[in-house]
DNA sequence: GCTTTCGTTTACGTAAACGTAACATATTCA
DNA sequence: TGAATATGTTACGTTTACGTAAACGAAAGC
């Protein structure tokens, strides 16, 4: 009984399945297990991929939204995957993270920045237009 | 007088100065004139930036920073170099800020995910070598 | 006067992230 | 059963964002 939990990984996608859900092509996606990103069984020739190689996909996309290079990405995934042992592991492993939240705090004060940028044009413009349409009634 | 407020654009940069400050190359900055991000005066033919392009260069940047591409950020520009004068223009220019802000709202909701996800790790983390540290003294 | 230092142009090279083409199976639906 | 559809492999092409190298001019320090 609990081992049956692990065993059933029940909902199994298709290739095509994943490419269409998350609006990709396939070669897209062959290209991220090309490139160490995703790695789903095999049916034969075909691949199969299960709930953990969809959240991969889902992280590798979110991932590329942020700007980050699959080369990035992959490190993430090489680290979780590596569930670290060692005190001095733990240690580093922290180190690395550590770094990565600076980096992703800094990348949030930036697009603060850019969103208070916009929304000050937005009410510039904004006003503009009612100024015109005063203009136009008058 | 009046006039001399604008005519005064005091501080000019050369580019290795721009360069060393923002810790990229001249080949870099050349390139992105290449590509009409940057347009800076001449002098012989020597470039002189001024704070206008120092303001660009650093809005460039911050725009990699967050991962848009050189054509991207090249188009932000121009949207803010027409300065829309007709309401058509007007509405057209509110109707891409709100697509740019809702690109940057997504980002940001990608962002918070990311972090909230490094948090946990990170505290599973230390959980682990704070276990490990006791062991250790037992 | 000579050599760094800074700047210029032109040209070719490169890594990343796929797109596209070509061709081979395999299944499925009418 | 024939055509359409999905999947596979291999290989070459393309765009982006620069790096690197060559070859030169002008100014500055010794």
């Amino acid at each position: 009984m609990e081992a049956a939990r692990h065993v059933i990984s029940a909902p199994v996608y298709t290739i095509g399945e994943l490419a269409r859900e998350f609006e990709i092509t396939t070669r897209t996606i062959r290209f991220y297990e090309d490139e160490g990103l995703l790695a789903p069984t095999r049916e034969g020739r075909k691949r199969l991929y299960r709930r953990r190689d969809r959240v991969r996909l889902k992280l590798i996309l979110r991932g590329k939204r942020l700007g980050f290079t699959l080369g990035e990405i992959r490190e993430t995934f090489d680290l979780y995957d590596q569930a670290p042992d060692g005190s001095r592991q733990l240690r580093y492993y922290l180190g690395v993270l550590d770094e990565k939240r600076e980096q992703l705090n800094r990348q949030r004060r930036d697009l603060e920045d850019a969103l208070a940028e916009l929304e000050q044009s937005y009410q510039r413009c904004q006003e503009l237009l009612a100024r015109q349409e005063a203009d136009k009634s008058a």
